[in-house]
DNA sequence: ATAAAACGCTACTGTTTGGTAGAACTGGTC
DNA sequence: GACCAGTTCTACCAAACAGTAGCGTTTTAT
């Protein structure tokens, strides 16, 4: 936003535009991975939809395995992003492993789509693709195991095996992209209040 | 086991051995869909693990989906199965909880293939089957919703929405069949044990 | 021994679909 | 108004694969 309105060289746009175009593909790409499964959506589906023709696609895309790559990676990214935001802001444990919580269920929530995407079809991803996006997954298990460690250190927490239990949370997490559903029985925000809630309740100490 | 060497029939035997058939295809086509996802899978892949033909599978089951749906539904089968046997043994609502966990999360690891194919290839099913599967699947968050249901009333339990809390303690069994893996960093024994402990704290009173 | 039924296989088809070669259109430039 | 560069489309291919027809072989019944 700080330098709105300059061209810094006449390719700028050019790139900007096929950088729009890439997001486009992906975006209604996931849609239909998302509704009928990668396998079984073609191409034709996903460039009809987008009221082009397969070789626009090929033209921004390799082949059909990097789209659902892209799409993988989106979602850990998100996933990632909004875990570095939350533990970004000071506080306690608790309010870190809350504002976590928050941040990142309403992500997976609001792209339930390339979450939802990547648990499913993680098999049918290039063998380096999926590698590469395991670990980025693996990243994200142990960022939020240091903080469950440093809250048990504190005496904020308690539980036996803090990446284990971080496994736990992030199962939590992650199977929300399972079953909510737009316009369902449970809001949005139901469903991310009720994600804190039981998440403390996984960490807390319990009562004698 | 009572009346082990009654042959009742001359057919009797045969279709015995058809049925151990149709086990064996399930077996094998569980193993490969777990590993490749279904579409990708392709029955002469499957005939030659079993180290016949194609047409061989044909004659043992009408189509494709017929594999992936008894595939489907054995998973669920035996989640509901192992709930309806430790739902039958008496006792407070903690303890039978504790039996659900300890058995649903025993069958979820010794049965992972069924259930995580059924997880990720619920999309390829006939919509038939997959509506058939699904109530299933919802039999048995009804049910254990009811006992959650029974502890709250009791006061054993502390929780807002009994049915809300069934999906995720359902989801914290099914989020099992994701990551376990054998010979992995946990033992089953380990990992069952320690989803009994995270149940029992979602459900369980808050500190003051 | 023989008829008949059951069984599994070889060999094939029709279709679907990822991927591509090259034509045709578009807009800008001199 | 002719040229050029970039972009998108038409038309096609080759491979893969679900599903089948019909034959040869084994087992069962008489």
């Amino acid at each position: 936003m700080s330098d709105r309105q300059t061209s810094r060289k006449p390719t700028q746009l050019k790139t900007e535009v096929a950088a729009y175009k890439r997001r486009r593909i992906i975006e209604e790409a996931s849609h239909l991975f998302f509704a009928h499964g990668y396998e079984a959506t073609t191409l034709d589906a996903v460039a009809e939809q987008l009221h082009v023709t397969k070789p626009f696609i090929y033209s921004y895309y390799r082949n059909k395995s990097e789209l659902l790559s892209e799409i993988c990676q989106t979602g850990i990214d998100l996933s990632l992003a909004a875990l570095d935001e939350a533990l970004a802001v000071e506080g306690t444990a608790t309010e870190q492993l809350k504002m976590v919580v928050d941040r990142v269920a309403r992500i997976i929530i609001e792209n339930q789509r390339y979450i939802s995407v990547y648990q499913r079809e993680e098999k049918s991803l290039d063998p380096d693709d999926a590698r590469r996006i395991r670990e980025l997954r693996h990243r994200f298990d142990t960022q939020l195991s240091a903080l469950l460690a440093r809250g048990k250190a504190n005496g904020e927490f308690e539980f036996e095996d803090a990446s284990r239990t971080a496994i736990w949370v992030s199962g939590v997490l992650s199977w929300i992209a399972n079953w909510y559903h737009d316009g369902g029985r449970w809001s949005a925000t139901e469903v991310v209040m009720d994600a804190i809630i039981v998440v403390m309740k996984i960490v807390s100490k319990r009562r004698a």
